[in-house]
DNA sequence: CAGTGGTCTAGACCACGCA
DNA sequence: GCGTGGTCTAGACCACTGT
C-alpha cells in the first residue's frame, strides 16, 4: 500500500486551475461541489475551500452560496499595486528625498472636488500644493484637498516641514480608498512647478480616502516624466 | 452568565486593527503570538490566523515565522486593479466595440522587447498591431509582440477577426504576469491611429505574460485620451 | 534548538439565495 | 426548504528562522 503524501491547498488550487486551463470547465461551467472534490482529491473540505478562496480572489472563478463554484466567463487581469509614501520610495531608489510646501489655504469646495470626496454640501476645505523632490529635481507634484472637520488635527500640523501625506498616513488611516489612474499633458502651471515643459505627458494618481463615510482627502499627483506605476507580484 | 456571541474573523481583524490604528501598537512594534491573541479574544487560533492573513495583505503587518507578528513600519496604499479584455470593457459601458487589424509581421526582436520578455537570445518574434473601437472611434491601439515559440497555435489564428488579446486569454492563460503604466505624449504616428493629436497625453498600459519562464506576450496598449484605470475594490 | 506562524483535519453549525 | 459555500473549533503536525 503505497501512502500519498498529503496534499497542501495550493497543489489543489493549481489541480483545480490546471484542469479549468486545459478546458476541462470551460468558462460558465459549473464545479462540483467542495465536498465532492475533497473526497476526490482525498483531503479535507477546507483544504479546498482554501484552494478555491484563492482562484476566487485571482478573479478565476465564481462562488456563490447555494450556486456553487462557476468558471468565470469574462477573465480579467487582476493585480495589485502599492503605492507607498513617496519619501519611502525615494529613498529605497537610493536617491536624496526633499519636500517643499507651495502653498496652504482655505477655499469653498469646487464641485468636481466635492463629488469625489462624496461631500453632501459644499464646505470650506484646506488646499495643500507641494512637491516632492528626488535628487534636489521635481518628482511628484500634489494637489491635495483635505476636509477639517474629519482631520482637525491636520490645522496643527506645520506642513511647510512635514508632508500632508505623511502626517494623514501615520495619524489619519482611512478606512475607504479610491484610486484612478490617468495621463495629462501638463498645463503651463504644473510644468512650471516641475521643471518640465508644457505639454509633457505626466501619470496622475489620484486618490480619495474615507473614514467610514467621513471624506479625508482627494489627492491628484502628478508625476514627473518618465514615472511608472508597476504591479508588485 | 451571559453568553458572548461567537467573533468572527473579522471581528478579531478589526479589533486588531483598531488597535494598531489607535497607537496601542505602534509601526515597528511586535505583537501578540496568535495563540494568546486567541485566548484573549476566547477564539480559536485558526480564527486569529484568518484576521492576521487579511491584515498580512492588506500590507498592515508582517508576519514571520519565529519573528512573530509586527506592524508594518512602511505603510503603502495597497489596491487591486483589474484589466477586463477590451471588448468585454466596451460593452459593458454600453457602446459598440469594434476591432481592427493594422498589420501583422515577423521581426528579429527588438532588444528592448527581448529584455521586458526576459529572452535568453533574440530570435524572430511576430509583432501584431491592432485598433479597438468604442462606438466607432478609437479607444485603444495595441502594439504586441508575441512568441511563437511557445504559442505556434496563434500562427493559424486569423487576427483579422479575432484579437489577438482575446485569443491568448480564451487559449493561453499565463502563469505570470507584469504590469506597468505610464504615460506619453502621442507620436505622430500614434495620433494618426487613434486619430488626436500629435503630442496628446496617453495612459500606456504595457503588460507582460509568461507561462512558466516562457514568453508569451508583450502588449503596449496605448488608450485614447480620457481613459482611466480606477481599482476595483 | 525551540518558538512562532502555516497548514491540515474532522466535524459542526451558520447564512445566503435559489426554487 | 434546502443545498451550497462560509466560518469556527480543537487539536495535531510541519516548516521556517532567529538565537
Amino acid at each position: 500500500m503505497t501512502r500519498e503524501p498529503r496534499l497542501s491547498w495550493k497543489e489543489v488550487r493549481d489541480q483545480i486551475k490546471t484542469s479549468i486551463l486545459d478546458r476541462t470547465y470551460s468558462p460558465g461551467d459549473k464545479l462540483p461541489r467542495d465536498a465532492d472534490i475533497a473526497d476526490q482529491f482525498g483531503c479535507a473540505r477546507s483544504t479546498v475551500q482554501r484552494a478555491m478562496r484563492d482562484l476566487s480572489d485571482a478573479g478565476l472563478v465564481e462562488r456563490k452560496r447555494k450556486g456553487g463554484t462557476r468558471v468565470r466567463v469574462d477573465p480579467v487581469t487582476r493585480a495589485t499595486v502599492d503605492i507607498p509614501i513617496t519619501r519611502r520610495e525615494v529613498e529605497k531608489r537610493g536617491s536624496v528625498y526633499g519636500y517643499h510646501l507651495i502653498d496652504r489655504g482655505f477655499f469653498k469646495t469646487p464641485p468636481e472636488i466635492a463629488g469625489k470626496l462624496e461631500l453632501p454640501q459644499a464646505t470650506e476645505i484646506l488646499r495643500v500644493r507641494a512637491l516632492h523632490l528626488a535628487d534636489h529635481k521635481p518628482h511628484i507634484y500634489e494637489d491635495r484637498w483635505i476636509c477639517p472637520d474629519t482631520v482637525p488635527g491636520i490645522l496643527e500640523v506645520d506642513l511647510s516641514r512635514e508632508s500632508a501625506n505623511e502626517w494623514l498616513v501615520m495619524n489619519k488611516p482611512y478606512t475607504r480608498c479610491d484610486l484612478r489612474f490617468y495621463a495629462i499633458s501638463a498645463t503651463e502651471d504644473t510644468a512650471a512647478t516641475l521643471d518640465i515643459k508644457t505639454g509633457s505627458a505626466l501619470l496622475v494618481i489620484e486618490r480619495t480616502t474615507w473614514i467610514g463615510t467621513a471624506p479625508i482627502t482627494l489627492v491628484k499627483a502628478y508625476t514627473a516624466p518618465g514615472y511608472e506605476l508597476l504591479t508588485s507580484n
